[in-house]
DNA sequence: ATTATAAAGTGTATTTTTTACGCTTATTTC
DNA sequence: GAAATAAGCGTAAAAAATACACTTTATAAT
């Protein structure tokens, strides 16, 4: 491993490998799922895994995670956040590497589904997924666990829905994330008391004979309510 | 993207400096403390900084957090734990250093105060601090608010406290970490009632004539709790 | 020794939030 | 037009949070 030799400063710090890893949430009428790819190179060619890259001399953390998504599904615009650093020595049998490892939340459509064809990956149903290299098992259940807190905070389950939604859709999604039930009546009172939902004329009848309203979030309610820290429990 | 050249791989990747840095709060009697470090070294030699290193090939992240505070404070045992990554390419002029910030909660005894004299280093009243270097203002700034946060779901204030503290202490522990005034009687109320603490016999009379029963909290009861992960909304 | 003082501790009434669940409505299918 | 079914509405009961009056305990001042 070569010192870093080029400024004045930190000449006796070793340098080291620093890598970002994506969890990559889709959720999809009524399932959560996860974005894994199939290992190209050895070692652990084949196996699953999640998608990766090393952080660049030029580039920020999460520029690199950024980077990373785009690289492997074309997209941009996506939520995400840290989820924390993987720092054990031995992590890696390849070499000293440290990740840090960011989770993303997208909307399931159509288009995303080819992604998976066009990147070679695959959406797995959340509770039936492979086995994975190294600690990425670790980092999955990690950011299932900072899902549900951070839904208790932050009304961040709308990141997983289409722009327009009914709140039974909503229910649903969060009935997955919480994997419990919640009830219909007091889930809605619940969501529309907190009036960062705005009701459409449209309905979406994929579900029922009857239809159910869309719904849309609106942002500035939204936007304020992650900046007051409003309690979100469910 | 990474190639794996074996027995040595990643060949391409570029190695960075990675370091952790400390966010050590002290709870005194009354008040939130921040324990900060003069720097020895350019740059920004002499102005206060929070403390950090660089971490080694051999050691993991969280391990290396540990021996910067074993090392500047000779404390061990001490509740730590991530914060999040700094990654930003321009954040340290000295060269392209990623800092994976960490924050500590410890109980500020007198021996305590000793390490601000023996360590070079000095405790700060939370609402007064120093300019500080880097981005270690925001590191700060985030580790308060994680705190606040964590604070709402895991009983994490008891690691500030001595062992044997008196409810009233806990509750002005509560109030600084809040910024808010909270009413004694239901403070008292809903603390006894997660059933938690541990009546002890002893009174403090530092506070008042009458005295306040000294209390210490019930670890399976609490280990549970952190397990369980109960609301914890004062 | 008596009394004033002040924080600690107890109790209770009121308001707000959560939970449980029955009933009505809109639409499609037969 | 009757049956079926998810969507949507309303209400009562239980639980939790809030506000605040009162009592107790020990010390210090007289």
């Amino acid at each position: 491993m070569e010192k870093y030799t080029s400024p004045i400063y930190y000449t006796d710090a070793t340098p080291l490998l620093l890598a970002v890893d994506c969890i990559i949430f889709g959720f999809d009428r009524d399932s959560l799922k996860l974005l894994l790819f199939q290992r190209k190179v050895a070692p652990f060619q084949a196996e699953w895994s999640l998608i990766g890259s090393f952080v660049k001399r030029e580039e920020s953390v999460l520029t690199a995670a950024e980077r990373v998504l785009k690289t492997h599904t074309g997209l941009t615009n996506v939520f995400m956040e840290e989820l924390g650093t993987y720092g054990q020595v031995d992590r890696d049998p390849g070499a000293r590497v440290i990740s840090v490892a960011h989770y993303a939340l997208m909307r399931l459509a159509e288009e995303s589904k080819q992604i998976a064809d066009a990147y070679k990956a695959q959406w797995f149903e959340f509770d039936q997924l492979p086995e994975l290299i190294l600690d990425h098992q670790q980092m999955v259940e990690d950011a299932l666990e900072k899902l549900r807190r951070k839904t208790r905070y932050r009304p961040i389950g709308f990141e997983l829905l289409p722009e327009k939604f009914t709140i039974p859709q909503l229910r649903v999604l969060y009935e997955v994330i919480y994997q419990r039930p919640l009830d219909r009546r007091n889930f809605r009172k619940k969501i529309l008391s907190m009036k960062i939902l705005e009701k459409l004329e449209e309905k979406d009848k994929t579900n029922s004979r009857k239809g159910a309203f869309l719904y849309r979030f609106n942002p500035e309610k939204y936007q304020e309510m992650v900046e007051r820290g409003v309690d979100f429990v469910i």
